[in-house]
DNA sequence: TAGTGGTCTAGACCACCCA
DNA sequence: GGGTGGTCTAGACCACTAC
């Protein structure tokens, strides 16, 4: 059923995802401007911008506000639980790490964080903001909100290192346990902007709750991953960071 | 910085994010055609598409192929480790589910099958193909890998019920560890058909893989969630379907 | 059969990036 | 300053849905 000849969207699509899985478009290449490929494909710019898109979806290409079109990296894989130690995680993958602290301050709880983080209304929380890079894209942009009791002067320190092995070092914390969520979601205002992407772009949301080992509610994460950049992989089986399973 | 005049594709967007919060367009409810739309706020209908995009990446609407747009419905909490009983879960949440089976027989591991499954080449497999639907609107597409040699005539019985179940029913098998993946993805062909959106559209892929109560990888999901349908959900210290947490 | 979204044409101007 | 993608115009035909 349903055998329509392929639409043009449809084989410019196929004509590229061949030439990347071919490896003749390596990852981080950039393709030739929207332009030069509606001529290649002799269409116009909507419908090859149609294509682009499709494959924008699928993980495949991702694009720079005004810089044009590229080929997009392997996926990171990224276990949420293991919200300890990411740089490390992230190096056992080959891949290289850099994390830019965009600002901190003070903030008033909005209502969904008071829910995320069962707080009476109108508490004032701590607040990190910062960009991760791998291998030299932004792929993440974070923003951490901290119980002020807990981590007093925190935000004098230098925060562009290890949150976990800050937490650990100065407020004697380690992880007993975390929750987390996540959904697909579309990139707006600041976060499109720091992740370089055009407003609407999808990214995938993940929000984290934290407790430390006397089992108290300590931070939360709101993490905003550009779609194509993260896999989530989660076993239940596996060895926690605070080791309820033997070491190996 | 960066202070331009919101662009027409903001303000739409705006207004019917505006409409959507507050109520005036209710959950399943259809949006004027996008002529209508294009009237009413002055435009084209490429410029007003991507708005719809915008609102359809950010889940706040879907479409069904050539019948309209549509405000979504609130997103099903699911619980990847909770393969168990996923009607009971969906039911908890007051919302009306339904399966369909959609195809069964035998298939050939492809290689990725192969590898997640840690099987040998040309492995031979049971395949079920489901399709899942919320509240009737079909919201995913579900295959099940199985090892023949665990499922003896197992497509001989009814599918259209809980896997789960029928599992510890007649198989004598409870699962003890799942291990998933998740990313976001796009609908192509049959998945893009089943679950009646666009080929291009974005989705959420999570795939799973289950061991029995020996320990022994019995088989393995490949779900195709619309993106806009489900939040992912976990806890590391929830309660275990196989129990390694008190029960309450 | 009327109306819908899906696809497609052939242009245009602008803000921004880079050399 | 030349090239890029981002936005936008004003149409058109077609396949499919709902009636």
């Amino acid at each position: 059923m349903n055998d329509r000849p392929p639409t043009q969207i449809t084989q410019i699509r196929q004509a590229l995802t061949n030439q990347i899985d071919s490896g003749l478009l390596a990852p981080g290449m950039k393709l030739p401007s929207e332009r030069e490929l509606c001529e290649l494909f002799d269409t116009t710019r909507i419908t090859l911008k149609d294509a682009l898109l499709a494959l924008e979806a699928e993980g495949l290409i991702y694009r720079e506000e005004r810089r044009g079109w590229f080929v997009a990296y392997p996926r990171l894989n990224y276990n949420p639980l293991y919200r300890t130690y990411f740089q490390r995680m992230v190096t056992l993958q080959k891949r290289q790490v850099e994390t830019k602290v965009v600002a901190t301050g003070q903030v008033v709880a909005t209502p969904v964080l008071c829910k995320d983080m069962e707080l009476a209304p109108l508490t004032r929380l701590y607040q990190i903001c910062r960009l991760r890079y791998i291998d030299g894209r932004a792929v993440s942009y974070v923003e951490h909100f901290l119980k002020p009791e807990r981590f007093p002067n925190i935000l004098e320190r230098d925060l562009s290192k290890s949150l976990t092995q800050t937490y650990e070092q100065f407020y004697d914390l380690h992880f007993s346990r975390s929750r987390f969520e996540i959904y697909p979601s579309a990139a707006r205002g600041e976060v499109a902007q720091r992740l370089n992407v055009t407003a609407g772009s999808p990214i995938l949301m993940i929000t984290r709750v934290n407790y430390d080992q006397r089992g108290m509610l300590v931070d939360c994460d709101h993490e905003y991953w550009r779609h194509d950049a993260v896999r989530i992989s989660v076993d239940s089986q596996a060895e926690q960071p605070w080791g309820n399973e033997d070491q190996a």
